[in-house]
DNA sequence: CCACGGTCATTAACCGGTTAATTCCAGCGA
DNA sequence: TCGCTGGAATTAACCGGTTAATGACCGTGG
């Protein structure tokens, strides 16, 4: 009941070892007779080939890892995760690689993870996501030497190489859009402030609001849950010169935003323009449908894979600008009221 | 450059490489004195022992796996999947075990994948999740010999161990619950017809139905998306005798129901009661808040892993039966129109 | 003083492959 | 007939650990 080992394979066909790994990597120094014998037997008796035995002749491990530093819970209400997870997935099957993933509760912890990995020679590279200002992950990742691709905006990388998209040109797609609807109070509900994405997303929107003139632009910071989405959006609905029109950052907030906003008896469109960062299904069946910023995740995952794979075959990789999120009107935005 | 070796420690301390194991791993064999100097010297060189030299000792790869037959646009928007996998994770954790995760395009590859994994000794076990009726996977993974826990209804698991849940109590607690506020015509959307959980929850329905003596109850089957969900709906809800309340296999199709009916002009709760199947922050984030049927997901994935790493470490385990779904109602339940 | 038992450490062999170096032998031309 | 070439196979060594068997050294009790 034991594996089957090229030992076994050798003893059947009366040959060698040496001759047996010959035949079955396709390598020169075995006649055809011989390698077709080889390799009948090994389908014969379902060989296969041992990944210890051949990771510790410095093959590569045929792995990547993907340590995520998020609870649980937002986790799963967040389909960006699982999206960009199927997309790398995607380009990873086709190259036979596989993916090694950890929940891990922070940095410090994450860091570990990407060292015991790296150290036991698990993976041959891995992602870094979620990059926040001054990352320590970023100066021991590269003093570690593992192939790593950062999902995430290059300023913050260093020398690692980053897949990206142009996250403020989505904004001022979405600001400008608004102001030309008539809109002039705008406010953001931002996911968490220490993420570099955010930072560059509420810089944006500054700029953008500024630049058009328009008054009383307000951000304020979640952590990306339903609740604090719905807080911020009573906030801002209570105020005295409310907004007219309010950004969200992620789908579940906006979902929870409009709720809110017809809880306070107010009609979206018509009283509260309401847009969604990250397009996905949920945006799409709510009443009414939401405008949304949409990007293909499972791309943009695929994207960094394909980089990291490169990496780990010893290219050199340049960083990568997907496209940017598009705004997708929808029946959530319509001019403010008069 | 290289990586550290035990060969390196023993250089350095003047000693065998058998005695650097011995110090390393705890055992016997080696004076305090010599352990303490070997492991000063381990920690200083940050020698990490290397997984495939040890695994090819017939020592364990200390790695599950975990294949996902779905589309990804699917599982991007269940949260379920998420959630199980944060649960199974926080187990594995704690006992240092990491989860190898692909997604597959269809049930052969999932196969494909599993043999691979085993015969190549890069895992120790694995999760079986989505079981359908006389699902060949069961056959195939008691032949192949791999330690596996199917999460789901042990009645198609074969002699595989598995952790599930009693989905016919929490549905005839559903249809009680409605029964009770006066709803005589209730039909549900369900999932895909093939997998084992929806068609013993379709059957709890119909014989909970007809047990109260419901008549016209209905069953939709469709693919979990919010698109299907809606015409579900729509279809339900045209019908000259509509349902005066549905009941949805998840959160996201029952969210599209609900826009279905506002967009119909139907006021849920007055006109229509609404129940979704797993709790999520979705369910209570839309306005009404949904009625759901909740369970702790992470628990049971962490059910689930403990049994298979118990399973893994040479346990006889038996299968476990997780808590039913509870009823959890919120403002998208009412009795019906009168 | 010798046999005995217990530490502490060593050498040898092995896990399942890969790779370099070597041997064997047939075929060929000079 | 000799020498050379090249294909086909072999042996030996190695990757980084583990385990079994063996040996050296110490103190102790008869």
């Amino acid at each position: 009941m034991k594996r089957p080992t090229i030992a076994d394979i050798a003893r059947r066909a009366g040959v060698s070892k040496v001759a047996v790994s010959y035949a079955l990597n396709g390598r020169a120094g075995v006649s055809e007779a011989t390698r077709a014998n080889i390799m009948a037997i090994a389908a014969e008796i379902g060989w296969r080939p041992n990944s210890a035995a051949r990771a510790l002749n410095g093959a590569r491990a045929h792995t990547v890892g993907l340590a995520l530093c998020r609870p649980a819970r937002i986790l799963g209400m967040e389909p960006f995760f699982m999206e960009l997870i199927s997309g790398i997935e995607a380009e990873l099957s086709v190259r036979s690689y596989a993916l090694m993933l950890q929940i891990v509760p922070d940095h410090d912890q994450e860091l570990a993870v990407y060292r015991r990995w790296w150290g036991e020679g698990r993976v041959d590279g891995a992602f870094v996501v979620d990059l926040h200002f001054d990352d320590p992950r970023v100066a021991e990742l590269e003093a570690l030497g593992m192939p790593a691709v950062v999902i995430g905006h290059p300023s913050q990388a260093g020398s690692l190489v980053s897949v990206w998209s142009d996250d403020s040109a989505a904004v001022r797609e979405t600001i400008e859009y608004l102001a030309a609807l008539g809109h002039r109070r705008i406010a953001r509900v931002a996911g968490l402030p220490r993420l570099v994405h955010t930072a560059l997303r509420d810089r944006a929107f500054t700029e953008a609001c500024e630049r058009l003139g328009l008054t009383g632009h307000a951000v304020v910071h979640t952590d990306y849950t339903g609740d604090e989405g719905a807080r911020a959006t009573r906030r801002l609905l209570s105020s005295p010169d409310r907004p007219t029109a309010i950004v969200y950052d992620n789908d579940i907030s906006a979902v929870a935003g409009l709720s809110v906003a017809q809880e306070m008896r107010l009609d979206v469109p018509r009283d509260l323009s309401i847009v969604a960062w990250d397009d996905s299904p949920l945006s799409q069946v709510v009443h009414p449908p939401l405008t949304a910023l949409s990007r293909d995740i499972p791309a943009y995952g695929a994207h960094a894979a394909r980089r990291l794979l490169d990496l780990v075959a010893g290219e050199r990789v340049p960083s990568f600008e997907d496209q940017a999120a598009r705004l997708t009107p929808r029946g959530s935005t319509a001019p403010p009221p008069a």
